[in-house]
DNA sequence: TTAAACTTTCAATAGTTTTTGAAAGATATT
DNA sequence: AATATCTTTCAAAAACTATTGAAAGTTTAA
């Protein structure tokens, strides 16, 4: 397989993987170009290389900065936006978790303590109170080991950037 | 909010949080259907809680048997199929975490390896190269850690089973 | 063996999401 | 101030995914 083959298969594979995780295709393509891009690139260039439209390159490139995955570059003598990836797959990583922590299991803490409000004292009430109990376990302990683990990750990287400026 | 609403509530909810993770928005209420019911129902009573057809009920609900959450029952004297879900939600967790590790991390494992293939020693090729191998150590950190969540789960499983034939 | 009860399949349809591209909106340059 | 370059928006179209419901298939009972 030469260059060219593996990137655009590292490119499908990645959309594809990104439109199992609720992140539509085209952004999680721009994000694998991006991410073994060792430059920058401008709009012009995503669209050229990925053959797909302004408007969606546009649009999936703002979608992936709310993200925090993508950060805008401005070059010197150039009025064009460049973008890159973070390319630290750790990073990413916890970038994505991070995100979708906020998105999802915020919001559904919420709901689930609306939940627990509904008192029956019916069959069908109990399971759903054993049922609603339960989850609500599931999501705090859940919630608690993501926040270890962004806890640990941001620690980790506190350290580190202390000690390169104490070096 | 009385045991209705809030068993709509929670249906819609299940059903949202499911879309956003590659899902279909039918088979994660159906799941969440079962999951609140004391007892096993019918493709009959699915239909008719839901106001869905039978084609959809019927493929949903095979989807679920095959992601190992949801499990035909039969009662005697009875010809129709009945079904309930896994009620305890560190379980559900635990399948799913499985299930998705099965479907994406472990083709996903066959395709880095293609992409270590690649050499190419300009600077795009150098690029490709370091993300792709980031990448690979990203996914096994992630691999292991999945590992030994599921051996440890299964241990104690394994553990409490024990218990309970000795005691 | 036939009929009844139930499950599965699948082509057509409905619904949802993504993409396009042209127009409008910015911002910089002359 | 007019023009050029670049970015953003958004309605319409295309692509994709889910759902329906009737027909075919299967199993059980008489």
């Amino acid at each position: 397989m030469n260059l060219q083959e593996g990137k655009e298969k590292f490119i499908q594979t990645w959309g594809t993987l990104g439109s199992n995780w609720g992140i539509s295709r085209t952004m999680a393509q721009i994000h694998a170009l991006l991410l073994i891009s060792p430059k920058s690139l401008s709009t012009e260039e995503i669209m050229e290389e990925l053959q797909i439209s302004r408007g969606n390159t546009n649009m999936n490139v703002r979608a992936l900065m709310d993200w925090g995955l993508v950060f805008k570059e401005f070059k010197t003598g150039e009025r064009r936006e460049f973008f890159s990836a973070e390319k630290d797959m750790w990073k990413v990583a916890m970038q994505i978790v991070k995100e979708r922590r906020k998105r999802e299991l915020e919001p559904l803490v919420g709901t689930i303590a609306d939940l627990q409000q509904v008192k029956d004292s019916s069959e069908a009430g109990k399971q759903f109170e054993t049922t609603v109990a339960d989850l609500n376990k599931v999501i705090g302990k859940a919630d608690k080991t993501i926040d270890l683990l962004i806890r640990a990750d941001e620690n980790w990287f506190m350290n580190n950037f202390l000690k390169l400026l104490t070096k």
